[in-house]
DNA sequence: GGATAATCGAGACGGTACGTCGCGTCTTCAT
DNA sequence: ATGAAGACGCGACGTACCGTCTCGATTATCC
């Protein structure tokens, strides 16, 4: 389930094309197979250049000529791995008596969560952390597995507010933040579980305030 | 300003006790100042073992003696260096007329907010995610630099429950993750700035809930 | 004055022969040339790997990749700076009245001794009994310098035994080690000069023999 | 059987003696016994100090008190161990008839060299070989294993020439390297066995003399 | 009998070298 | 032109011993 195969590094495909021997697609598939086989059989430290190379059976320069460092490999091995929580299509949206506000912001959650939880999602939130934040890559990749995930969740609470469901003078990079933030934090953190009832408290206290209501 | 001197790395400290050459209290500093210079001079990365010895003027031994790893070196020297954001003493603030509920914790996340927008804090952050996670080194530093501040987020929480300013069934540590997490997201994914006013609006909006006002 | 290039070290060369990039001869090269002048520098014990590498401006690891420790190299300097005691082609003295027998023994023994006895000849001494003696170097190494030598001895032997100068029953294998083990011995312990007299009487006492003539 | 415990290591025994604590006799017994374990345990590469210093429930500096360096602890724990080959009381002296010339030579290194064919023995010539030459406890140690003998066999020669039994024209010293040194090549070298059969034909050989006999 | 002094166990310390791993570049041959 | 192979310079890793040092604890003799 590769992503986007074409635009992934186009780095001398420019103009003249098709002259001497043609890549080899599989080489890339290769690359990127045994960097995820690594990535999760070792970890994201064990994804070393030299390892990517020898198990994909595939000469170093080679994987150097589409990728500069090892972390973008990793990156991309990972991007390409899963297209990240499948989006997931509210078809609940049709007809029934609404129950709560922001019913589909936390179903989104629950499938982010799980995949933050599982193993490779440690990986994903170590490298986002430990990458240098200013590379292409880098950015990337942040946006793929998370700011895309926290965009769809903007969408929703921008029609919430409209349907009138959230109070009009909400700060709503603010709430995202307060969202999504606390699913990372745990996780990188470690002090306590991702799970489902989490990610429910989370949603419900956010709606509700911390405030003592003013009865 | 070193924090805690006694227990920074008890490694062997095991039984007998005083026999044999008592260690160097200066080669201690001078490692843990090694360290600390060469993060902030060239980031994390530069805290090489050899760099560190070379730089304190002591053999790479020495260094090992009490350190497993180089990202020990750097935890140590970072908690060495700065003893956290300085705990806000906010009991003075006793009697005057009491203006919003977590007043206090507002100010404590200003700091902490400040601390962690600095180099330090890219620092702390990229560390706490590249170091294993299961270290001993790993877990104080992560709560040398973060829990600890949670949890004195948490004491503030809690006396604001006995005093009726939140509500009585509040799910403390889902609503720490909300706000600390903000924090720390903001800073991981570098998509907005971490300042007064997103801490200020991140408490008001914390507090009020997201929901609309039912009346 | 390299002796056989193609022997020296022949490490991995296993089957496909000529894939990837070929070693440069070059290196080869520098590597003994620093590993020999640091030897007669500074004698064997300055033979570093370390030294050896930055000497030759070379890295450590290309070092390793065809030598597996530090007595390997200096042999191998060693072997390759001098091809031992030049072989004395003594056959064009055919015709002449022949004088003693063992003349050509003793001519070569001279030069053997005039090799053993400089600096270098101390060095191969220590470096014969500081090797691991069932290394395939240390193997080579011996021969290289000593039992090639006696080899040549044993020939010179024979063939005096054919031509009737030596009684029939003699014990080649003891007559050599009477010679050049007296060589060596001298070389080893130091009690005694090893120089052109020395070598005259040893070959002369060991044709007598010790025994009084019987008369 | 300690060999001479006054004269070993008399390093600052000078002037005043005794004051202070007197050394402990058992500590000197304990670092050689600990040498010579690793020694043939492990050969003479692990005769470390720290090793000895700590087998010996030791201080390293203790060791370092009575002994320079490995290489002198080590010598010293070979010579402490076993006095070198028992001197060979030539009782067969009185009155037989006397069967062959340097009967009693032969008995002797028959000796020497079953003592020099043991693992120890090994040792022995790898250390005599690798220590450096000029130290005092080098020239000692080749003394005590070697020279010592040799003298002994110097005057076994030199009262045959005596009995005339060899020839009265003999160069002493370098019949005894013929002799000698035949051994400690085949020992060094590995070429061959050093044993009963290869001591008899060396002195017959050497006896008679490789010349063939005038008729 | 208390001062003095050397010995001893322990182990910290500055070093040097070890042998290994991975980086990213380069060179060669085969396709 | 691509790709597999792998040599290469480099830098850092973590370890083993070196030989020196500074401790506290003994264990004697000397005053």
């Amino acid at each position: 389930m590769p992503v986007n195969r074409d635009d992934t590094p186009p780095p001398h495909t420019s103009d003249t094309r098709k002259r001497g021997r043609p890549r080899d697609p599989r080489v890339h598939d290769a690359i990127l197979g045994a960097a995820r086989d690594l990535l999760h059989e070792a970890g994201p430290a064990a994804v070393t250049m030299e390892a990517v190379a020898q198990r994909a059976g595939v000469g170093k320069p080679t994987v150097y000529r589409w990728w500069p460092n090892r972390h973008a490999v990793a990156m991309a091995a990972l991007m390409d791995a899963g297209p990240a929580p499948d989006r997931p299509r509210s078809k609940s949206r049709h007809a029934t008596a609404r129950r709560r506000p922001l019913d589909d912001l936390e179903r989104q959650l629950l499938v982010v969560a799980d995949t933050l939880a599982s193993r490779t999602g440690r990986h994903v939130t170590a490298m986002i952390a430990a990458a240098d934040p200013n590379t292409e890559v880098a950015k990337a990749f942040r946006h793929h597995f998370v700011l895309a995930r926290r965009s769809e969740g903007r969408l929703m609470l921008e029609q919430a507010v409209q349907r009138g469901e959230l109070r009009a003078d909400l700060q709503i990079d603010v709430a995202l933040d307060q969202i999504y933030g606390a699913l990372f934090f745990r996780l990188l953190l470690g002090h306590a579980a991702v799970d489902g009832t989490f990610v429910r408290a989370l949603v419900a206290q956010a709606l509700a305030g911390l405030q003592a209501p003013r009865d």
